[in-house]
DNA sequence: AACTATTTATAAGA
DNA sequence: TTCTTATAAATAGTT
């Protein structure tokens, strides 16, 4: 597709055919990279060469990318797994594995993904469920971020106060300076203020980068219909 | 890569990210297609989308070519640890059991339980998650219903229509009746009227009461801190 | 493996 | 969604 433009049909010179292979394979890998990075797909792709050599290339991994195939194609994991998990024993290893199966699928619904095949009365489960801890999420962060509030105005108090303590020390040192400074004192009750007073005043944080605040307003509209 | 070079990393716009992810999924799917040909190869490719839907490519079968990929990698189990089974499958085992208590807790917290212990950004995530899926099932659900309704209003349509016509045929035969009594004929007509006309109406769900409506008003405050 | 002349893919915009 | 188009990226043939 370049010097010349090619057939898309079976490379007949053996050599041209392996070299293309070694191209094209890798730039298929960086577009799969490519699309799984730009657009959070999970992708697997698995490539056998001419000669049989095995390549593979996953967002995850490609087992895991399988078995959520597996789940989708429907129970074509029931009609290969009962042997290997006979073999592999307990029952308590298959109640695992549907168990492990029941929360991965809940866990994609509630994230909004499978829902395809639900019906009404479903969804409308699904989204209760959802309001209903979204709505106790932000209660806590509201209380979380009411705590974080009132901490940072207490300390910020806290430090005015020993502001106003350290600004009358230095007017009362000043003033002593003038009156007694032939006593020699004033340099060292100066060290001994900054002392007491700078250290708490330095564990004090005062951010409120934490707080990451952002919107909502396009996600949640308000005036749905339920 | 065109109009602009793009940084290869998550693309925010949620549209912009569809749109690439359509584009650039069929580009893959070609390129794939055209490496099996060019160079003889054996490919599948999964592709799961962020909303969780499935896009796959093969050249031969989906399946066959991940029935090779076990064959490969259980031989290479068997060169690394050809007698230790037990081993594999108590790790597995061990996975399975990390991997369901993780994603119970995460159940549970997205249920909005278990989460004082989070932090103001671990909440804020946890936020976003719920928004997102709460937003993903309204649009699915208003979809729903807006098929139903739809539905509804048309088996509606053709009822008021199938009522005409037997309103127009008790008429017809009224009037048959006062002419032409003597002739013995109303009665059987009437049946077989019935039957041509009753049935499909009374396959014919008419019902609202599925549609289950509830109001979150209460739960979910439009003016919340976020 | 490196180099380019071209073809292809695609981001942004309509 | 689909089309258009300017530009970036991939790559066929060559060295």
């Amino acid at each position: 597709m370049t010097r010349k433009k090619i057939q898309i049909k079976k490379i007949s010179n053996i050599t041209a055919r392996q070299v293309t292979f070694s191209k094209r394979r890798r730039g298929l890998f960086k577009k799969a990279s490519e699309l799984s990075t730009l657009c959070d797909a999970e992708i697997a792709l698995i490539v056998f060469s001419a000669t049989g050599k095995l390549f593979e290339y996953s967002s995850s991994s490609v087992t895991q990318v399988i078995e959520r195939h597996n789940l989708q194609s429907k129970n074509l994991d029931k009609l290969v797994q009962p042997s290997l998990e006979l073999q592999l024993g307990s029952a308590t290893y298959n109640k695992r594995s549907k168990e492990l199966a029941e929360k991965t699928r809940e866990l994609r619904q509630l994230r909004g993904e499978e829902i395809q095949e639900l019906n009404i009365e479903e969804l409308q489960h699904l989204e209760e469920l959802l309001a209903n801890g979204l709505s106790r999420v932000l209660e806590t962060k509201g209380d979380r971020i009411a705590n974080e509030i009132s901490t940072l105005t207490r300390k910020g108090g806290e430090l005015m106060e020993q502001n106003q303590n350290l600004r009358q020390q230095v007017m009362d040192i000043s003033v002593g300076k003038t009156c007694l400074q032939e006593q020699g004192q004033s340099s060292d009750s100066m060290v001994v203020n900054n002392n007491n007073s700078a250290d708490p005043a330095q564990e004090t944080s005062f951010s409120f980068l934490s707080l990451g605040f952002i919107s909502y307003e396009k996600s949640l509209p308000c005036n749905y219909i339920s």
